[in-house]
DNA sequence: CGCCAGGTTGATTTCGCTCAAGCAATGTGG
DNA sequence: CCACATTGCTTGAGCGAAATCAACCTGGCG
């Protein structure tokens, strides 16, 4: 069904102090940095692989380096839902390790990706070692729970088109620039299938909902590249769905 | 616009050993639970009343002793979404707590409850002396943000039908008792309104679903009890809709 | 060049919502 | 004790948003 490109087999720690600066492993010394590092193994994923699937045990974290992941699950008919996405610094499975769980969702590879492994067992005795690491992750795991009770809220109480413009304007902190003018700016490292999959739409509603605002001279799309004109009038068709940020 | 009848004024430490062995904070010492009994505010709550709103700033913890309570969102309209039911013996408001942020969801009582109340600069002493309970609640954060994934899942790719069925199976463990005859009797401690919210659908939806699952004859609704003749059918459908429980 | 995946568009259907009325159970005041 | 609101639930008629089904672009690529 996928294609299973690329082998990731080779066997570098390469993990630099520099990159993990600004994650969750800030607050490893630099002897449990070493640990880390030395049991790590690197891997480079193509577009399409999957680094874990729905139902699989949970043999331990991955640290994406690069490149971007969508944890998915799919349903009976095979559609896929994206329930978010996974950026450079990030940790991925950290979830179902701490849940003891299996993983509930699987992981694909959307843009070429460099992620390190790390097995379970290191993660557990890091997580001794180090009360900050499980602190960190203990208020991670807590604000992922608020946007996912968000994101439930908002599937069921504001139309796709809210919840669209919602989308870009998350997707704006990582994606966005402003010009000149005033105008914002979006290339968005996404297909179309895949917005309307985090949206819990088809590709059908979604192609609608763009020529709609389109129509509207409130936004150009041109493949994943869009243009907004005026961000103030997006933003206040949100406000008047949402209350809060 | 709601009642707001009975007064939280009681000041007596009630906690009893007993009752939290089953609970998060059975891993606590005798003398940290000690200074949990000390700090803890007990109130009496009637139907209807908040614990808290929606955006308040995040005071410390709750632990309901008995009765029930929602958590829930309000949308523009007006109109509720429950994420999820606090029974006895859990814990409410860690979630913001935990994640440094200020409440994102209400509290309202469904039950006639008992809950006390135990302040945040407790509760971080507590985390910071015993970091059994911190990981209990990394734990439980972590199992809860699996389930919050699920429903927005299940809300985007199944039809209010199958989610309702859904829901009846969840609240079976809870609320549920097996028959001589091998069917299955329920009675819920909710509203048609509730249930609803917790589906996020209407009301008159909701109904509908009812009437229909009774002519075909998969149950029979009287008010809050419900008699399943024939459990295995409705778990069929359920599974048909499903891949994991 | 022909193929194919990703995207768009149109026609139609369907599921759940809205609006409105009706009904039973409960409560309240005269 | 009865007349009358109130509240929670159900039912019906009509509507609308998004899904479905199917055709058709479009651009990249062997």
């Amino acid at each position: 069904m996928t294609t299973e490109t690329g082998n990731p087999k080779d066997h570098t720690p390469c993990l630099s102090t520099n990159f993990l600066k600004e994650t969750d492993w800030s607050v490893l010394s630099s002897r449990e940095f070493q640990l880390l590092n030395e049991n790590v193994t690197c891997s480079e994923y193509g577009v399409g692989e999957y680094i874990f699937y729905e139902a699989d045990p949970c043999k331990g974290l991955y640290l994406v380096k690069s490149g971007l992941i969508a944890v998915k699950k799919i349903d009976i008919e095979g559609e896929q839902v994206i329930l978010r996405l996974a950026n450079p610094g990030d940790t991925l499975g950290y979830r179902p390790l701490l849940a003891g769980e299996q993983h509930r969702a699987g992981a694909e590879v959307i843009k070429a990706a460099s992620i390190c492994f790390l097995p379970m067992a290191i993660m557990r005795q890091l997580l001794i070692s180090n009360h900050e690491l499980g602190a960190g992750f203990l208020k991670r795991t807590a604000q992922a729970l608020g946007e996912a009770d968000n994101r439930f809220f908002e599937a069921v109480s504001l139309p796709a088109r809210v919840r669209l413009i919602h989308l870009l304007m998350i997707l704006r902190e990582r994606c966005g620039s402003l010009i000149d003018d005033g105008s914002l700016f979006l290339e968005l490292p996404l297909t179309r299938r895949d917005m309307a999959s985090m949206l819990g739409i088809r590709p059908e509603s979604l192609s609608r909902l763009v020529r709609e605002i389109e129509n509207e001279g409130l936004a150009h799309f041109s493949g994943s590249k869009i243009t907004i004109s005026n961000p103030a009038s997006l933003l206040r068709e949100l406000d008047a769905g949402l209350h809060q940020l």
